[in-house]
DNA sequence: TATTGTTATACTCTATAACTATA
DNA sequence: TATAGTTATAGAGTATAACAATA
């Protein structure tokens, strides 16, 4: 470090001081959160996007990649390519329909399963290493905590806002 | 409990519950409050990681980009194209440093102090839209918490781990 | 020769718009 | 004409590598 950084009498702290509110430390922690969690699944073969397609897939097989895209706010031909890679790795698979040969079908393969068990293993052993500062009792406290939140800030149960795109700005 | 269940079929429903441990709504949350953040103040001209350059320069004034790229955890051309925006922006300013011509000292301008000083206001109202769920004293228990997972998890206080690149797996 | 900052380039993510097949 | 999915294309973000100035 250079030891001689101007000795300041630190016109910028006043002006300035780091975040450390509630809500930066918040996005902070979900940010860590995510990151940990793709590289966990990542060693499964899986980018952090195909789990939640993955699991939505699992809960209601046969839904349309429309309804995905409208359930995930996002726009259909992202969907596409999403399910498209999970298709390549084998774990989704597109069946046109029958009765409206417009609709590809969409249903977790036997290996999408088998990987679904290891995700779940795997967010097992992320939640564990995440709250090691916390002992069971805080752990429920806090979920509860950001139940509460996550309720009143309307957000939808299992959908990551990851997938939607955020409003840009002109720069 | 389940006396007369219908033989439903759902498959899935058993191989993919919803994820609903504190992890994943800890990154839902994350990801939420940092949207939020980003469109307020995209409203005062300033993407959020201009933000956090924004506040480590007032903090440091005079400090190099060689640093600030080191303390993010990014790649030195990463904050020339940072530097490049709020400098533009006329929020910094980067000044040949005598005593080593190959640095560029960073300052904050007057614009830039003024800036940050609407940041702080807009944060203060953020947090308390982002919490509104909770009273004073559970915002003070649930800080208090995240904190301790924090400081657990290593997390640089002040540094949203959105800057730093994930480790990309092949796909 | 090593270091700071910069430019050139490429790759990923994600959107918009145009297009095909089906209804 | 309207809808599901797809392809083509463009823009933002971010990295790697080569480079110029300075030490």
């Amino acid at each position: 470090m250079s030891s001689d950084r101007q000795p300041v009498e630190d016109p910028g702290a006043a002006a300035a001081p780091p975040p450390s509110g509630g809500a930066f430390l918040l996005a902070q922690l979900g940010a860590h959160a995510a990151g940990r969690f793709g590289e966990r699944v990542g060693e499964l073969g899986l980018a952090p996007p195909d789990v939640g397609l993955l699991r939505m897939i699992a809960l209601e097989p046969g839904r349309s990649q429309r309804s995905l895209a409208a359930d995930l706010g996002v726009v259909p031909s992202r969907v596409v390519a999403l399910i498209d890679s999970l298709e390549k790795k084998g774990f989704v698979e597109r069946r046109r329909s029958a009765e409206d040969r417009r609709h590809h079908e969409l249903y977790v393969s036997e290996d999408g399963r088998r990987a679904l068990g290891r995700v779940r293993e795997v967010a097992a052993l992320h939640e564990d290493d995440l709250f090691a500062a916390l002992d069971e009792e805080d752990r429920v406290r806090l979920t509860a905590l950001l139940g509460r939140i996550a309720e009143q800030q309307g957000l939808t149960p299992g959908v990551h806002p990851g997938y939607r795109q955020l409003p840009k700005r002109p720069n």
